[in-house]
DNA sequence: GCGGTAATGATAACCATTATCAAGTAAACT
DNA sequence: AGTTTACTTGATAATGGTTATCATTACCGC
């Protein structure tokens, strides 16, 4: 039912990695550093980061990739549905890779600091299943968000 | 409970329009122009809309109220529980009516052309409930959005 | 290697939202 | 009623995330 959420960040995020390099190769764009370097980063996200804070990152280990580039690459990957888009409702978007065999995550969002925790629920899932196939409109992709107070702030 | 102004006097509890007149009153706020037509033009809403829209919606409508009037008073809504903001993943944000009873909807997003529909499914409800039990985290609220195309769009 | 063109990085432009501030006005107090 | 106090307003400047522009770079088929 429920599992409890603790992000590993181990293997189970390597795959997103070639799943990624294989949907850009097959749609016929070039190789490039800025891009490269983007795609890598989301890969070892355990979580949702914005597009600043992924430059900065990048930046912070040496890169010289410009701002314009992260953006143009998220828009990229959101396009083909590489990756997830989440609005924690500060009005920044932060993305996360989007895992091809379907299973993902939410979030839970502290009003107060801005901290972000992900969870799972399997009954959640269930029941966002049955009104996708109720309601007359074509859902591709669903998000939740629940917030309150962190464990810190509460 | 005499309120000493003239104030068109609604019968109907539960009615969010009543609800919202007597916790701004509680609250010790001042009553403005600006702030009842945003308060009405709210009240009036089926769903979320966007500050901008309000505005725009107003000044139609023959007011001369500012569009930081509206920023300010959807803030102080917000921040009173009164109002509920919906992001639908184009970077701006929407409000719509907290109701007082809690009973409320969630949002079909059309990613094609923007359009916004409402739903309400009570197995989705009661599962949010459960994971609110079992989190580290004081949940305060939650919304959920479904993503893909609407009738129009497919 | 060459050439066409996708991609880049710097930066200007855009736009929703916030902050500022002088003027307006509701409520309290004579 | 007049006065005072300070909350509120509307116009506008400032902020900040995101997008568009553009000259330059560099990938890749030839």
């Amino acid at each position: 039912m429920a599992t409890p959420h603790t992000h590993t960040h181990s293997h189970d995020h390597g795959s997103w990695d070639t799943h990624a390099a294989d949907a850009l190769a097959l749609k016929g764009t070039r190789r490039s550093s800025a891009r490269d370097a983007v795609v890598k980063a989301i890969a070892a996200q355990d979580c949702c980061a914005s597009a600043q804070e992924i430059h900065a990152r990048l930046r912070t280990g040496g890169s010289t990739i410009g701002i314009a580039s992260v953006y143009r690459t998220l828009e990229l990957l959101h396009g083909m549905g590489l990756v997830t888009r989440v609005d924690t409702g500060d009005g920044v978007a932060r993305f996360e890779p989007t895992h091809p065999g379907g299973e993902h995550h939410h979030h839970l969002v502290c009003t107060n600091c801005g901290a972000v925790e992900a969870f799972h629920d399997d009954a959640l899932e269930e029941a966002i299943h049955r009104i996708a196939d109720r309601v007359d409109f074509r859902v591709d992709a669903h998000d939740v968000a629940l917030r309150g107070a962190c464990r810190a702030c509460r």
